[in-house]
DNA sequence: CCCTTAACTTAGCACGGATTTA
DNA sequence: TAAATCCGTGCTAAGTTAAGGG
C-alpha cells in the first residue's frame, strides 16, 4: 500500500532520530523548490453587471472594484451588516478609489451590489453545472500544478509541501468579536516575497518582469517561502506538509516530552500542592495557574494587544470577571464557575469544585479587584514557562495538553474497550475515548446545520430495520415449523436462509443504533482536532494492533500518512 | 528585565467531490 | 439520474514559545 511504500523510505531515516541528526540546529542541508505559485490576477466584470450609488449605476476604475466584488461576493454573510466589519471595509476601499470616485462614494449604505453578488452566485452555478470533460480538464490542470509547484527536495527527499499557494486578497474575517473585520487584505507580489532555499539548489524564477523580495539561504528555519500580511503585521510562511520528514520528526519529539513529563508529573503535582500554601504571592499564583492547566488543560495564555485582535484569554490572561466562586453549591463545596472567551473566541464554560486550599487562593487573589482587573497579577506566560522549564527540561504549558490528553485517550480505551465487541462497537468505545479527550481540551464545533434532519432519517432507517427485523424473524419460525413438520432437505435449508437473514439483519440494525448513539453524542464535539494534535498516534496503532481493528478505521489517508512515523513504530503493547 | 518578533503549532469552518439515497 | 448527505481537504486565523535587542 501507499503508506508501506512511504515508510520504507522513512525507516532508515526515522532510526537515525531527531536527536543525532544535527547537533548545530540546523534543519535541513539541501533544500530546493519552486517557489509560490500566486493568486490569479483580478479579472474586471463585464459591462452589463452594474454597481449603483444611490440608484445610478456607476463604472468602478479596477482597483475599486475588485475591492467592491470582494463585498459583493459576502453580501450573503451576516457579517457584512456589522457596523465594524463595514466601517473597516468602507475605510480600506476608499483607499482603493480614484479621487473622483472617492468624493462621489461617501455612504456605504447607498451602495447596491446586488447585480455583482447575483453574477457570483450565477458563475458558481455554472461551475456547478460544467460538464464532465470541463472538470476533469480543471482537475488535470490542478494536478499539473500541484507536481509542479507541490514538492521539493529536502535533503534526500522529495517532500510534499503544505500551502504552497499564495492567500488571496480579501477581506478580512478574524473569528469572534474582531476589531479588524471587514479590512482589506492586499493582494502579495512577487516583491513581497522571500525565499527560503539553499545556495546550492536551483532557485525558484519570479513571474516574468518581477523580482523576488529577497532570496535567502537560511537552514535553521523550516519555511520555504514568507511574506508579511497586511492586517496584524505578522508573517505567514509556505512549509512543509504533515506527512514530511521535518514535521513527523518533530511531532514525534512533542510526545516523547509529554511522555517524561508522565515520569514526573507526580513530583510536579505535589510541588505546586505545596506552593499554594507559599508566603509569596507570585508562587500562590503560579501553582493555582499550573493547576488549572494540568486539571482542565487550560492553554497558558499570552497577553494580547488590545484592539489589535478579539477579547480572548488563556490560563495566565484570565480576569476576575472569568470566574465566580460559590463556597456551596449544589451539594459541591468550592466550586469555581468558569466563563471565558478561549482560542477563536470559543466559549469556555465550566463548573468544577476545587481545592480548599485552590479555593481560599482565588479568593485572595479576587480581593480589592475590578472584575476587568487580571486574576493572576503576578504572573505571566514568559514566567510560567520559566519555571516549567526549572522542574524539566522541555516542559512548557501546552505540553500539558499533549499529556493530559494523551494520558486520558489510553485509560479510556482501557476502560472502555470491551474484548467481545463487535468492530462497531469497539470503533464507538474508541470514538468515545477520543470525545473525552476532545471535551476536555473543549474542542467544539457548532452543529451541524443538517443535524437534527440526519438525525431523524437516521432514526428512521432504524424503524425500518426493526419491522424488517421482526419480519425476517417470523420468516425464520415458520420456516422452523415447516421444517419440523416435513424434515425434509428443503425446508432445512430454508431454515438456514432464514436464520442467516435475520443474523444479517441484526448486525445492520445494530451499525445503525451504534452510528445513531455516535453521531448524537458528537453533536457540538470536534474530534479532529485531538485527534492531529494531541493524541499520541501510537496509542491508536496499538489499540487497532491489539483488537484488530484496521487502522483505516481510525485514521483515513492523509492521517495515516501523517502519522506513518507512528504507524511503523508502534506494537500492540505500547504505553504512553 | 521587558518588549518585540520570528517560527512554528493548533484551530474551526467553508467548500466541493465522493458516496448514498430517492 | 438527480438530489441529499457525508466527509476530507484546503484555508488561514489564532495561538505558544524562544530568542534577540535595547
Amino acid at each position: 500500500t501507499d503508506t508501506q511504500q512511504l515508510l520504507r523510505g522513512r525507516r532508515c531515516i526515522l532510526l537515525l532520530s531527531w536527536e543525532e541528526r544535527y547537533t548545530d540546529g540546523s534543519k535541513w542541508r539541501f533544500l530546493e523548490h519552486k517557489g509560490p505559485v500566486f493568486a490569479p490576477p483580478y479579472e474586471p466584470l463585464p459591462d452589463k453587471v452594474k454597481f449603483y450609488y444611490d440608484g445610478k449605476a456607476m463604472k468602478l476604475s479596477a482597483p475599486a472594484e475588485e475591492v467592491a466584488t470582494f463585498f459583493a461576493k459576502m453580501l450573503e454573510h451576516e457579517y457584512t451588516t456589522k457596523d465594524i466589519f463595514r466601517k473597516n471595509f468602507f475605510k480600506d476601499w476608499r483607499k482603493e478609489m480614484t479621487s473622483e470616485e472617492k468624493s462621489k462614494i461617501t455612504d456605504l449604505n447607498k451602495c447596491n451590489f446586488s447585480e455583482m453578488s447575483e453574477y457570483f452566485k450565477a458563475q458558481s452555478e455554472a461551475r456547478k453545472q460544467m460538464s464532465k470533460e470541463e472538470k476533469l480538464k480543471i482537475k488535470e490542470e490542478n494536478e499539473k500544478t500541484l507536481q509542479e509547484y507541490g514538492f521539493c527536495i529536502m535533503d534526500n527527499h522529495k517532500e510534499r509541501i503544505g500551502n504552497f499557494r499564495i492567500e488571496p486578497p480579501g477581506l478580512f474575517r478574524g473569528r469572534g468579536d474582531h476589531p479588524k473585520m471587514g479590512m482589506l487584505k492586499r493582494r502579495i507580489r512577487p516583491e513581497d516575497i522571500i525565499i527560503n532555499c539553499s545556495k546550492d539548489s536551483k532557485h525558484p524564477k519570479p513571474p516574468p518582469g518581477s523580482k523576488w523580495k529577497e532570496v535567502r539561504h537560511d537552514n535553521k528555519v523550516t519555511w520555504l517561502v514568507s511574506w508579511t500580511e497586511n492586517i496584524q503585521g505578522s508573517i505567514k510562511y509556505i512549509m512543509l506538509n504533515p506527512s514530511s520528514r521535518i514535521k513527523g520528526e518533530k511531532d514525534w519529539q512533542k510526545y516523547e516530552t509529554a511522555r517524561r513529563l508522565k515520569k514526573c508529573v507526580d513530583r510536579i503535582r505535589s510541588q505546586y500542592r505545596d506552593d499554594w500554601k507559599s508566603k509569596e504571592m507570585r508562587i500562590r499564583q503560579r501553582a493555582v495557574a499550573l493547576y488549572f492547566i494540568d486539571k482542565l488543560a487550560l492553554r497558558a495564555g499570552n497577553e494580547k494587544e488590545e484592539g489589535e485582535t478579539a477579547d480572548t484569554v488563556g490560563c495566565c490572561s484570565l480576569r476576575v470577571e472569568h470566574i465566580k466562586l460559590y463556597p456551596k453549591i449544589d451539594e459541591q463545596e468550592y466550586v469555581v464557575e468558569f466563563d471565558f472567551l478561549g482560542k477563536d473566541s470559543i466559549r469556555y464554560y465550566n463548573k468544577i469544585p476545587v481545592e480548599k486550599r485552590v479555593f481560599k487562593n482565588l479568593q485572595l487573589f479576587l480581593e480589592n479587584k475590578q472584575p476587568e482587573d487580571d486574576l493572576f497579577d503576578r504572573l505571566n506566560t514568559s514566567i510560567l514557562n520559566k519555571h516549567l522549564q526549572e522542574l524539566m527540561d522541555g516542559l512548557t504549558a501546552k505540553v500539558f495538553r499533549t499529556y493530559n490528553a494523551s494520558i486520558t485517550l489510553q485509560q479510556q480505551l482501557k476502560e472502555l474497550t470491551c474484548p467481545d465487541d463487535s468492530i462497531p462497537a469497539k470503533i464507538l468505545s474508541y470514538n468515545r475515548a477520543n470525545r473525552a479527550v476532545a471535551i476536555l481540551c473543549n474542542h467544539q464545533r457548532a452543529p451541524p446545520k443538517t443535524f437534527e434532519k440526519s438525525m431523524q432519517t437516521l432514526q428512521t432507517k432504524i424503524d425500518e430495520k426493526q419491522n424488517q427485523l421482526s419480519t425476517a424473524r417470523k420468516q425464520l419460525k415458520s420456516a422452523k415449523a415447516d421444517h419440523k413438520a416435513s424434515h425434509d432437505d428443503k425446508s432445512k435449508k430454508a431454515v438456514e436462509v432464514k436464520r442467516k437473514a435475520v443474523q444479517r439483519i441484526e448486525e445492520q440494525l445494530m451499525k445503525l443504533q451504534v452510528q445513531a448513539t455516535d453521531r448524537e453524542e458528537n453533536k457540538q464535539i470536534a474530534l479532529g482536532t485531538s485527534k492531529l494534535n494531541y493524541l499520541d498516534p501510537r496509542i491508536s496503532v496499538a489499540w487497532c494492533k491489539k483488537w484488530d481493528v484496521s487502522i483505516e478505521k481510525i485514521y483515513n489517508k492523509t492521517q495515516r500518512e501523517k502519522f506513518a512515523w507512528a504507524i511503523d513504530m508502534a506494537e500492540e503493547d505500547y504505553e504512553f
